[in-house]
DNA sequence: TCCGAATGTGCACAAGTCTTCAACTTCCGG
DNA sequence: CCGGAAGTTGAAGACTTGTGCACATTCGGA
């Protein structure tokens, strides 16, 4: 194994890791779309939006097609998409839950949840 | 919002890009562990180690309880878990993919796969 | 052919992350 | 009550990343 397996997915999810690059992943799940696009809805210099891009496609999340004037991209596998929706999913458990959890937390100072069974 | 959801997205990711924190999870995956025990499995320094359960502690993935003279971690909530395996599942087939990827992106040069629906 | 829009790239600088080291706290046994 | 083991914390320095800018490149149309 030439690169151990933790830290390719360490690698693979810092380069989810960035605002604008789960911007566009989630813009892409619904379909391919030309850079022009998603600069409009981005709000970022269109050389940073490339930069992004450019992680995007070396990690092989993202492929780009040119088609005459513009370049076009889309998620290279729909698996991509499935995780994103997995990762919004807990997410936003999380965040649901913290409202019990931080009572519980501030309550008992560093001693904290196990909310997992004790063994 | 007061921080927008995609932004909260990528630091959830963020936390998880680090081969230590990884391994961490992985290892509490399994059921709660004392720090001495993660030590002994993971080769890094102590006050390595400790940087980054602390890192993941206050991303509250995982909560701390001390016994005796040992500190015992433990997931918050096995959603972790089950990111964890989504992101394996997605990598390797990612990873195994790429064998017959890899000779088309070469192949068509920057003209790259568009393998999803084209709308 | 020449111009301008659409992208990508190289660079320098700011900002954030890791690792290491030394000092501190808590608990247990003697 | 003291010494040591188990963890944690804070700070400094090395390193990695992100951003904005200027410039190169590629097309399509006048």
């Amino acid at each position: 194994m030439p690169v151990p397996l933790y830290q390719a997915k360490a690698e693979f999810f810092r380069t989810l890791g960035h605002p604008v690059r789960i911007r566009v992943l989630e813009l892409l799940q619904e379909g391919p779309r030309p850079v022009r696009d998603l600069l409009a809805d981005l709000d970022v210099e269109a050389s940073s939006l490339s930069q992004q891009l450019a992680v995007l496609r070396r990690a092989g999340l993202v492929g780009a097609t040119r088609e005459g004037n513009t370049v076009v991209y889309a998620l290279s596998t729909p698996d991509v998409a499935e995780l994103l929706r997995a990762a919004r999913r807990i997410l936003t458990e999380m965040i649901t839950d913290q409202g019990g959890l931080l009572a519980e937390l501030r309550g008992s100072g560093a001693r904290a949840g196990s909310r997992t069974a004790p063994v």
